[in-house]
This record gives C-alpha cells, structure tokens and sequence, in this order.
DNA sequence: TACCGGCAGTTACGCATCGTTACCGACCGT
DNA sequence: ACGGTCGGTAACGATGCGTAACTGCCGGTA
C-alpha cells in the first residue's frame, strides 16, 4: 500500500561500463595504468596495508573478507571480472578489506592519487567511480536482506541464483558453472556453517533443481531455484 | 600472523565535517539548500520514489530501510545528525531505501544535480561525498562481521554500544540514553526477532550490565558490554 | 606408477539457540 | 474510561550448530 511496495531491482547486475573504464584510464595520460596478475590464493591487498590504488578486475574470480580484532572473519563478497575493488578505503589511509584471488586473475591498477586527480578533469571517470561505489552499496543492502529474513537453504538458493546471473552478465552459462570458492568461504558469507551449505546443496540437488558434483552447479530449474530462494516455502504439500 | 591481523578501527565514527560539508553547500551558489523538518513517523523518501536530492541529517534520528518484492523488508541502519542519506541512490534514477523519521527531524535538502555540479567546481565537496559513501560502506562491512559472526546476545551488546558511541560522537551521554527505535526494528536490523531482542537486554540487565527500562538504557559498565559485544563468552566460570 | 598424507566435502546424530505462540501488563492517544 | 500499540515473559518446538566419522581428490614422494 502507500506508495508502491520498495522493489529495488535486485539481482544487481555487475558494473556497466568495464571496457568504459579501461578506455577512460589508459587513454587518460594522468594514469599510469599497470596490469597485475595473481595466483589462486595470493593476495590482492590486505586490511591495514596503506591504500594507494583502486583496482579494476579484469578476469578471474576473488574473494574479500573483513575481520576483527578478536579472530572473527566474515566474507564480504566474491568479486569478477568488472568489479571495482578498493573504493571502500577511500577517504581511509589503509586498506579494511582483504581480497585474495580464487583462482588466476588478472587486475588493472590504478593508483589512486592518479585517479582522483583524473577525476577531477574528467568528470565522467568521477562519476563512474562514484557510481560504482553507490552499486556496491546497494549490494550490501540486498545481501542484508537477504541474510537477514531467509533461512539456510533460501541463502543458499539465492548464492547460486546470484552467481547464475552473474556469470550470465558476463557472457558465460547460467546454468553450468564453477563454484570457484570452498564451502567454508560460501558458509561464511551467508552467515551459516560449512556443513549447512552442504546440507542445502544436497536438499536442492535432492529436489532436482540443481545438480551438484564438488564444485561443478548444474541448475537443472532455474524457476524452481527462484522459488526456492523467495519468501515463502517452495513445495507446501500436505499440511 | 602474516602482515597484521585486520584490525580496521570499527565501531567507526560517523561523518567529520558535517559542519564543513553544511558550509560548502550552503556558501555554493550552484546549491539551493533547504531545509526540511519531519515529524516522527514520516517518510523523508521511499524506494522507488524519484531520486533527485541528497538529504544530510542536522538533527533527530531516522531508519533506513530496503524490501523486497514479495514482502521481507530488513532495517539497515539508523541514520543521526551528521549522515549523508541518498548516497546509496546516484547512479540509479530512483531510490532503493526507504527513510522514515523516528522522531523530529530536521535534514538539508541537497538537490542532486545541482550537488553534482558543484562537485565539479569544489574538489572537496567531491571529497566528502566519497568519503561518505566509502565510509558507509565500510559500516555495513561492519554489521555483516557482527550479523554473521556473533550470537543474539552478542548483537544486542555491539548495537547498543555502537549506538553509546554514536551518541558520545555528538555530545550525547554515552551511558544514558533513549532508544529512539521499537524492539522490532532493532530485531530487524540485527536479524534476529522481537522476542530474543527483549530476551537478550534482560539477560544484559541481569548481569548488571546495562539497566533498561522500556526505552530507557543506563550502560552501568561499558567495559562488561564491550566484553559482551565480542568474540567469546564473556564469563567462563567452571567448564 | 604406486603409495600416502592432507584437505575438502558429505552425512548422521544429539542438542542448544532461537523462533513460535500465547498471554499479560504498561503506556499512548482519543 | 477505552482500545491499540508496544513491551515483557514463559512454554514448546524446530532450525541449524557441534562433533565426529567417512569418502574422494590431489599433492608429494619414492
């Protein structure tokens, strides 16, 4: 009622304009952009290291994680190809968040002092960075919601639905991917236990809706995974 | 280990430079402020309602909010004095949160364009979007560690002392304060239920940690809530 | 190639935390 | 005085956690 339910589109898509982006940067001559490639398991940067680049993710996957100071850890996203990472120490000396590749990457470094001056002659590089901070943002708030108000197997339904969507955005299957992540790295930034995801995973292989081998995804019904990930539950048979 | 482990200063301080950021706006003549006064109860904007304004709280308490299309909606903060609000809709043409007044409030009207013009012309008023947008950001990297890693109880405590902070932040008591939200958005925005919320506050206030009484908080010992808010039990007695 | 150790993943079982339901009291505005 | 909203408490039960055992894959090594 009032107005119009909120219904913010959220399968967020990745950030438009990659290719945009590179062009602005190379082509400006303020930023010396240099290519960075990296390993499975080496880090990106880490929390607390003194924050001097934006980076701009090229291709591979990579996983970003905060932590405090009595151990706990939490991860915070998976980013691809497209995504901007960084953005979040700006206005900070140091780094908050560490990114660590899953698999090969490779990322554009763009050194930030570069960049905000670059920014500041060129106002569409400023609003892209901009908007790229505003779309991880908006992100955050869907992911809250999302842990916030479904349970272990929703979380899990909308993980993978994301991903499909993701990776669709980016020009490969939708219904046949990778889990370039570990259980424990899903478990963590959905909030449950390792164990849970798998757990999950079995139900909804069980159910048919999607086929899972280690870490090969089949989404057999892409209908039913939305389903499985919405409010309310899927399949009330008898009650 | 490694480098250091991740201690990124969390409970991290609101907005510097509300007043600096209410010069530049109000001395610029691209940017026609107005202010803008709500009663308790009402909306400062809705998602799905036309982004053109950034709106920065000079007084009173707020809750920022996001649903979804079948109807779960989660609390994602609790803007006060000295928050940019809005930030999280550039780039998109409509707002995505919905913000509703919890009391008297009194907030700067930025229109959008014309803010963003002046951004152009005053790099420190670029500056200070940015860094309200990072820091955002990186608030919200701070509740998903807490939501994701702590108990219940736990997250009643971080709440309470984030909120003892932000209240000291503004010359507030930070040891004597009223909660200006229901037992309900606080369940929403820690992702737990009303009841466990009253539950929890009762065990805090059985250990003679803090004293309630309905909105009514006395925190008799920060250090035992600081102590609560983290990691381990707080009190191993025999085990 | 064959062996072996280690890690990731899977599954089962018992249990604790938190959700559910219900009821009651306090405060508010009309 | 009244009804409604909000808050507090308690009993019950289910979701998801902790532990533990087992499997299979992959690395190294001889």
């Amino acid at each position: 009622m009032t107005t119009i339910a909120a219904v913010h589109s959220l399968p967020l898509p990745p950030l438009r304009g990659v290719d945009e982006l590179i062009d602005i940067a190379t082509l400006s001559t303020y930023v010396p952009v240099t290519r960075r490639r990296l390993r499975a398991g080496e880090h990106l940067y880490r929390a607390g290291q003194r924050f001097n680049a934006l980076y701009l993710v090229h291709a591979g996957f990579l996983r970003a994680s905060v932590s405090s100071s009595d151990g706990r850890q939490q991860v915070t996203g998976f980013p691809m190809r497209g995504d901007l990472l960084g953005v979040e120490a700006i206005g900070s000396d140091t780094h908050t968040v560490d990114i660590v590749a899953l698999d090969a990457c490779e990322v554009l470094e763009l050194p930030y002092p570069a960049v905000m001056a670059a920014c500041a002659a060129m106002a569409s590089l400023q609003a892209l960075v901009t908007r790229s901070l505003a779309l991880e943002l908006r992100r955050d708030h869907y992911w809250m919601l999302t842990l916030g108000t479904l349970t272990a197997e929703q979380r899990v339904a909308a993980f993978l639905l994301d991903l499909s969507r993701r990776h669709r955005a980016l020009g490969f299957s939708a219904c046949h991917f990778l889990l370039r992540m570990s259980r424990v790295d899903i478990a963590s930034f959905l909030g449950i236990k390792h164990e849970t995801v798998t757990r999950a995973l079995s139900q909804l292989a069980a159910r048919g809706v999607i086929a899972v081998e280690r870490r090969e995804i089949r989404v057999l019904s892409p209908d039913d995974l939305q389903q499985c990930a919405e409010g309310d539950e899927p399949a009330r048979c008898a009650a």
